[in-house]
DNA sequence: GTCTATATTGAGATAGAC
DNA sequence: GTCTATCTCAATATAGAC
């Protein structure tokens, strides 16, 4: 509103620092992703990159919420023929295995910003609240259609699976043969979820996932 | 070997200067826990505590091998009167929410040292991997004495047990309303693992942890 | 052998010129 | 909006006292 004329430049150049941000941090790690790589990855100073996020948190935090805003357009509801919570989040597990560096981003900022006070510790707080209602409204969905065996609570249900997919990138992390998709798949035929979600019917659980193909995020 | 008489002397230094790590970052948190802080706290010189572990890593990784030491003495087989895989890990996990700063330290201290070539990477590497066996043995010798519902791959649940673990951390640092133990718990139910390995005629899944008292870990 | 004092390096944050 | 210069602070390495 007060922004004069060159609004669309700064936004345009946030976009810029956002991907470069990603790649430093994809190829060379967290711990030197510094904000200074990141200046020099887009051709900036230090500070005139601080300039527009503020902090590295902030801009850390901007970064992971626009991974957020993009996986949640992919796999997120509506996205693809069917919006099945078990199969959207292996598919999500799934891609994560692919971008490792976006991976470790989240790990270790996440941990870092648990401390009261931290910058990010808002975001985080709000993102598990979030991600726990998701699921667990998801999971609501199905037991109304009758698809999920009785007995099930949504809300304690909703807990072990993003505790899962938190836990199984730590775990891949220090063992990048450890396969996160193929664990929290097991996990969900375990409680009932998978085959309540995907097909009554009883179709191959393993079906339809032609190739690990990124899904139209970018393009 | 080549230790000279002081010897004993320098072994205790250590455990006092562990001791003081533990109660400054239960204290302050993990960011205020510099290496200056704890050697305040031990009363000595930044160096004066350097020259005993040689780096903060070093130090950092010395403080969770003896948590996990203290764990298995208090939690592992031959702990109490039953050791029971599922009760003995819930009661681990219960036992974790009474010491956050321990939780922070290995938090953290675990994502950082996910990057490859950090001074820890290795413990943490090692660490999964033995937590891991420990449980899947356990759930193998279940099997064995017919105790686990058929079907169950011990390899898989122990990976999921982990995860598990390390991801209601996660929840449970932003929300301390976050039962951990209960979720792990929960699971444990879902799986068959619980009522198996406590009392397969079927008692009060819950009863039998008479408070929250720490176990006989220090005396 | 053990410690104190100090210097160096490298990170992010801040101030103010243009 | 971007830059240069400077500040603070943690971690490490070195020199040398006792």
């Amino acid at each position: 509103m007060a922004r004069r004329g060159s609004y669309a430049k700064g936004v345009a150049k946030r976009g810029e620092i956002l991907d470069a941000a990603l790649e430093v941090i994809g190829r060379d790690g967290y711990s030197r992703a510094t904000v200074r790589e990141i200046a020099d990855a887009v051709g900036l100073s230090q500070n005139g990159l601080l300039h527009h996020f503020g902090s590295k948190e902030r801009l850390f935090v901007e970064v992971l919420r626009h991974r957020d805003e993009l996986d949640r357009l992919a796999y997120g509801e509506g996205a693809g023929q069917r919006p099945d919570i078990a199969e959207s989040l292996v598919r999500l597990v799934r891609h994560n295995a692919r971008v490792p560096g976006l991976v470790q981003l989240y790990s270790r900022f996440s941990a870092e910003a648990a401390e009261e006070g931290h910058p990010a510790h808002g975001f985080f707080q709000e993102r598990y609240a979030t991600a726990r209602g998701i699921i667990a409204e998801a999971i609501r969905s199905l037991q109304e259609e009758g698809r999920l065996p009785p007995g099930h609570d949504a809300d304690r249900l909703a807990v072990l699976g993003v505790a899962l997919m938190d836990g199984l990138q730590a775990q891949w992390a220090y063992d990048s043969g450890v396969d996160m998709a193929g664990h929290l798949a097991h996990f969900l035929d375990l409680v009932g979820l998978r085959s309540a979600a995907r097909n009554p019917a009883g179709e191959d659980p393993d079906a339809g996932d032609p190739a690990d193909e990124d899904p139209p995020a970018g393009g």
